[in-house]
DNA sequence: ACTAAAACAAACAAATTCAAACATTTCTTT
DNA sequence: AAAGAAATGTTTGAATTTGTTTGTTTTAGT
């Protein structure tokens, strides 16, 4: 066994065990300590692992993924109660529609052992929670907004208009019983419109706190959906004039 | 039995044991050690084998497709190195295109004051690193690569055609003095033959463990680009077969 | 905080491998 | 057949790899 093979094992064995001892590699490859830790000084010196005395680890960017910071947004918990409900209703071999927004990322979170989901997002940060994940991810791409992590612009509407997906989920900035969905910007709009075009089923995901306000442009009104997914702290005066026109779960 | 059919021999055993040693093929085809060395070092020349002490291995380039996470940190001091050279070369205003890969990402991480910038990319990683930058980022979308961070797909190609760009920075997994650039799939080397068609200058980037070697899918000749940005440790030699095609930095 | 054991790395030594230069053989061409 | 070119072998000093020794540093237990 030459260097560059025993080396290369040395990788391999890494990659398989999470780490590695120099006294284990040493009697696995019937070498000195010393040529062990010359080829782990090498190694590292290409980036490939961090040594640590007695072994190695991988490098952290290799194992962990990175949480993509993704700033911590109010009404968490809500949100978090609002993707477990929401997963629920993804049927098997789903193709699903994730609009960008913070509670869209918390279903996203959910999302990473199904394997048998396809997943289309206008939303950069959705994107990067799944990366590591099993299901198949498509991006609309497009004009970053910055901060935010959605993509906006013509092209998402371009982009939409080629699919059809089984579901969609759409965020809201606002609820309103007699008004419908709205959102601040006219762009926006547009986008979440083009959305629930080409979708069969349609959910719209709200916490508590977008419950019977307006906002600037018209999105959808609330007979067009499926249904509303909240949380448990929705005033139950507002469901109830809410389920005269839509589901609200 | 002739040099080529011996050293098709060679390259065959290589494929079938992964590693060859000097001793064993000397013997094998009854022939000095050093014709041996002659025909790893013509077989190195081509990029099918990195000599070792004793005899050779596979490139890693042809073992695996691979895991991107090894890759994710290689080299990363040489790809700093690179990045702060590449920055060096993007003029004010400029719209850019940074193909997949961590050398790029690198970049991108240089640029979050750059506010006169367009950012072009097909990388969901860059995306993210310039979410809360100054310049404005377009993202091509796509069906994504799991754990790599890439966008793929035809999409990415539609994309494409529809931009020019002033500068593209394209990362390489094989820089042949030779035979050129090349990557390890068909469906990239599409995507960066794309790039490099609607970009005014075309700068290649490449860590210098790139060189020498020749990858499965061919992207374009050396004569094509306006030069290559590498790092201190490329071997002088090389660089001076590269300059007789292109310029390198 | 102190101490003993283990791990480390610098320096040197031995063995092996390498490659340049030249010699020899084999193959081609005329 | 002779000359030239290409491939291969041989010699030899240089370079690389590996192991060993030795003193230092790190770790972990009391």
């Amino acid at each position: 066994m030459i260097q560059a093979e025993r080396r290369f094992e040395i990788l391999k064995h890494l990659h398989t065990e999470g780490a590695v001892y120099i006294d284990q590699l040493s009697s696995l490859f019937d070498v000195s300590p010393m040529t062990i830790r010359r080829d782990l000084a090498s190694l590292e010196e290409e980036g490939r692992l961090i040594r640590s005395h007695g072994g190695a680890v991988l490098p952290e960017t290799l194992t962990q993924e990175i949480p993509y910071q993704t700033k911590l947004s109010s009404y968490t918990a809500e949100k978090q109660e609002i993707a477990r409900k929401a997963v629920e209703r993804i049927p098997e071999h789903s193709r699903v529609l994730l609009d960008s927004g913070t509670t869209n990322l918390e279903i996203a979170k959910l999302l990473s052992k199904r394997d048998d989901l396809l997943i289309v997002t206008n939303d950069a940060k959705i994107s990067m929670e799944l990366l590591n994940s099993e299901c198949q991810v498509i991006s609309t791409g497009g004009e970053l907004q910055r901060g935010v992590g959605a993509f906006i612009g013509a092209h998402v509407q371009e982009f939409l208009k080629q699919i059809k997906v089984d579901i969609v989920f759409i965020g809201a900035n606002a609820v309103h019983p007699t008004e419908g969905i709205s959102t601040p910007t006219l762009e926006k709009s547009y986008i979440k419109k083009q959305m629930l075009k080409n979708a069969s089923v349609k959910w719209v995901v709200a916490d508590y706190s977008k419950f019977n306000k307006r906002s600037f442009a018209h999105v959808c009104d609330l007979e067009e959906i499926n249904g509303i997914i909240t949380d448990g702290q929705i005033d139950s005066n507002t469901v109830e004039e809410l389920q005269k026109v839509t589901n609200v779960y």
